[in-house]
DNA sequence: AACAAGTCAAGAGCAGTGCTCTCTCAAACA
DNA sequence: TGTTTGAGAGAGCACTGCTCTTGACTTGTT
């Protein structure tokens, strides 16, 4: 167990006061990362306005990738409860509103949090691998997709359309069952990444200033983009 | 004009010496970006390889970001002649087949060069806003692509199958016209820059590490992909 | 040939960074 | 009531971007 997960209930009033410390950390640790982006993060200005001195942090943080670490979970924690949110607000059986209301929720989690989005989707920060923590929270988000196309199958509002996929590859894509518990063909899993891909190809194009001069009513582009991806996932 | 800009003819003797250093910074800087990626980017770093004392670099890069600007302009030109080279591969009338090189060449040019990718398509780098020396080199990929929409309505491979286009999203997808010069109904320009995004959002998801642990064949996967999308971008 | 102007490298220095080590002191535990 | 343990403080190392001044050299002109 690292400093990083959920640390338990904290029991005793030590353990108490250092999850209050570290919460209050990782709080303005995610201001500075909101304000400035993750390159300006650096632990001794969170330290400085925690009141404490530089070197006490490391008492929390062994370093700032592990500071980093921990605002990335968050920031996908955030995401995912953001998105399941979104998809919850729909009538279950609109297929084609959920995957539109699932769209605007990334959009709108990625445009009000731009920096947190940057850390998780934008270029990897340099020598960091994302370590084990990240993938569950990761997963959550997708997780959301994979169970609209399950549902969507289920009513008869997605079809396998078919479509020849190569060996390796659909093995890949079954396996991605596994993680859910669902059973969602290769084809139409093919169709649900190509979706994936999309939408946040696009929304991180729009974020890292891909469309400067060259789209500017971006609402509405943004909608018709996913609406037409919409139609190709569901129609095949 | 900037330092960086290409600095016309060198004239005298001074000018080539100058000329000469700023190449070779720039040759260091970018084997230290390829190396290390841009936030270990360092002009202490480039200055002492090249055998100068660090204040000695800001005779020729004033601050860290015009180095990095240099080196995302060099970026931007090196995928764009990848990609015209690849497009100019394949017979001109076979659009699908011109789809599918200009894919790979986008996709093997951002994998053997993960960072200077990451660079001008991952998280802008804090504080920093592209500066218009960018725009023109940024443009030349893009332009490859709808060369080929206009060429593939030329040849009627790609129809225009209609579809209502909001009024001010139809304004700029008109407008894109203007940089290149072509005359590609917006309905059709809509598909292609669904390809594009596609096309970029599947690069970076694979680059950026979003595929771990899910897809492995990862060639075959791309490859699947953009057959699909390159359908999708012909058929409507 | 002599000079003034322009250019460049060097060095010292400032403020900031991540991170380590040692020290002290107080709270928690036995 | 000791004893252990953990939190904070402080100094310090090596590094960063960037600035300013100083001395040497190259250039074009008189």
């Amino acid at each position: 167990m690292t400093t990083l997960s959920a640390a338990s209930i904290p029991r005793t009033a030590r353990e108490q006061a250092r999850a209050d410390v570290l919460a209050e950390l990782k709080s303005i640790g995610r201001r500075h990362l909101a304000e400035s982006g993750s390159a300006a993060l650096s632990l001794r200005a969170v330290a400085r306005e925690a009141g404490m001195v530089s070197s006490a942090i490391y008492r929390y943080f062994p370093s700032r990738d592990e500071l980093l670490t921990a605002l990335i979970v968050d920031a996908y924690n955030a995401l995912g409860a953001e998105v399941e949110r979104a998809d919850a607000g729909s009538r279950r059986s609109d297929i084609a509103g959920r995957w539109m209301a699932l769209c605007r929720g990334v959009r709108g989690w990625a445009i009000a949090n731009s920096h947190e989005y940057a850390l998780i989707f934008g270029s990897p920060v340099p020598g960091y691998h994302a370590p084990q923590d990240t993938v569950d929270p990761a997963s959550r988000t997708t997780l959301t997709l994979v169970s609209l196309l399950h549902h969507g199958m289920e009513c008869g509002a997605i079809t396998n359309t078919g479509g020849a996929v190569p060996a390796p590859v659909r093995k890949d894509l079954i396996g991605l069952n596994s993680l859910s518990g669902m059973d969602i063909p290769a084809a139409v899993m093919l169709r649900g990444l190509a979706a994936w891909t999309q939408l946040f190809g696009h929304v991180s194009f729009e974020l890292f200033g891909q469309f400067t001069n060259l789209i500017h009513d971006r609402d509405t582009f943004f909608a018709v983009q996913m609406k037409l991806v919409g139609q190709q996932v569901i129609n095949g």
